[in-house]
DNA sequence: CTCCCATCGATTGTCGACAATGGTAAGCAG
DNA sequence: CTGCTTACCATTGTCGACAATCGATGGGAG
């Protein structure tokens, strides 16, 4: 009864399509590694027609960018999309919280708990290595949205989103600055989710949300500087 | 130099898709149909391969449901999933407004200007009919979506959602109740844009589509009531 | 008469091959 | 030596056919 990951995957193209993605998403991958058909389907031993499935299928979630007769290659990340994206983020997680305070069940509320008990756990265990704190995070953001139950803001959020997140994290491997503060803003919007505080909820995953945003924000500056003093002139050498 | 409609569809894929969605947001294609590929295919003239191509991106923009080995439908509407995507709206929308207030150009807000315009001239010659009035309408949010300047907004607005905003409007026949409150609406965010009070823009956005979503859980209940009233008892006749 | 099971049909998933398009690099004219 | 033209090649787009899976219909047992 149990296969060798997922059982529900029934169809190649599904399994390829997760296997790509989580190649991607661990920068297994690097960006902008082009694509070519012919050398995926050898290399994971399908046909060209599932292949072509999975490869649609990570171009709406914008993982890879295709451009018609000319080819695919994994998405490089600009620090402008990753703002951007903080943005939307920012924009529909605060929703979800206010629905969340609004539909979110005892028992729901009673998971969201836990994961922050597991958090806190971890993160007192590995100060520096704040990995698995992470995804923990991501974890406490992927149940709220599920409380909001607005099915629309989860498949838009955790199918499409949140891989992107994932893949901005390992490609810059930001881990987030101060996981002590966040965790404070975690249980915060917890208490107002609770007390069905629907106002407070949103604002505060706002705070939330654009926090992070300017957390990465400001590292990348610092990265540029950094950058700027250690490089070389601006004309290099040309080969031959 | 100039082709039939639109010279920049290269592949046969994204013709078809196109007409496609148009048949579906045009309510030639009632929702719940049943989509069989060999049929479509034969129907538009062209292999399985594209047309599955198709399908795959009609999928993505939630204009069809498919489900492994068993098959494809035009998406069937809820009056909950409608909703949802109010909510989703809001979010987003009062996000794209905040960030117009802060990016728009001089010229973009001419143009938004001559939106109104053009919108107000159509108000004024149609009453009742507010088919076209809603067109502009939806020009007018799509304007202020590119306002933000944000290319992830863009997307999931613009070729994802507003795709479905228009295929329920289609299939709820949901003109607006009172197009010149809207209309007013429009203008009072216009004139935040122009201000540059993102506060200010974000707040009567979020206001402007939560009066649309309320305006439609309205005129809904109403049909509910009214079908309740003129329905026979829920036990129905069984055949045979 | 009802329920379960098996067979059948249809539809989808998958595959390999052919055609068309874009990029590349060599060759030639100026 | 520089720029353009042209032919080649790799890759993508498209097609038709085969195999696997799901739903339905018909038959039989209880």
């Amino acid at each position: 009864m149990q296969d060798s990951d997922v059982p529900e995957v029934r169809t190649l193209a599904e399994r390829v399509f997760n296997q790509l993605q989580d190649a991607i998403v661990r920068g297994e991958l690097a960006p902008g590694t082009k694509i070519t058909e012919p050398g995926l389907a050898t290399a994971y031993g399908i046909s060209r027609g599932p292949l072509r499935e999975a490869m649609r299928r990570l171009e709406t979630h914008r993982l890879i960018e295709r451009v018609p007769h000319v080819g695919a290659r994994v998405v490089k990340l600009s620090m402008r999309e990753l703002l951007e994206l903080f943005d939307v983020r920012e924009a529909m997680e605060s929703m979800a919280a206010r629905l969340a305070a609004r539909h979110m069940s005892a028992e729901e509320i009673a998971g969201l708990r836990e994961v922050l008990a597991v958090h806190e756990r971890q993160t007192d265990l590995s100060r520096g290595e704040a990995y698995y704190q992470r995804e923990g995070d991501l974890d406490f953001h992927y149940r709220i949205v599920l409380g909001s139950h607005n099915r629309m803001l989860m498949t838009l959020l955790c199918d499409d989103l949140y891989y992107l997140v994932r893949l901005y994290r390992t490609q810059f491997s930001a881990s987030g600055a101060r996981p002590q503060r966040a965790f404070v803003e975690h249980h915060r919007i917890v208490d107002a989710i609770e007390a069905g505080d629907e106002e407070l909820a949103e604002l505060l995953m706002r705070r939330h949300v654009s926090a992070s945003r300017e957390n990465v924000a400001q590292r990348y500056a610092a990265v540029l500087e950094e950058e700027a003093a250690t490089t070389v002139t601006p004309i290099q050498r040309r080969s031959s």
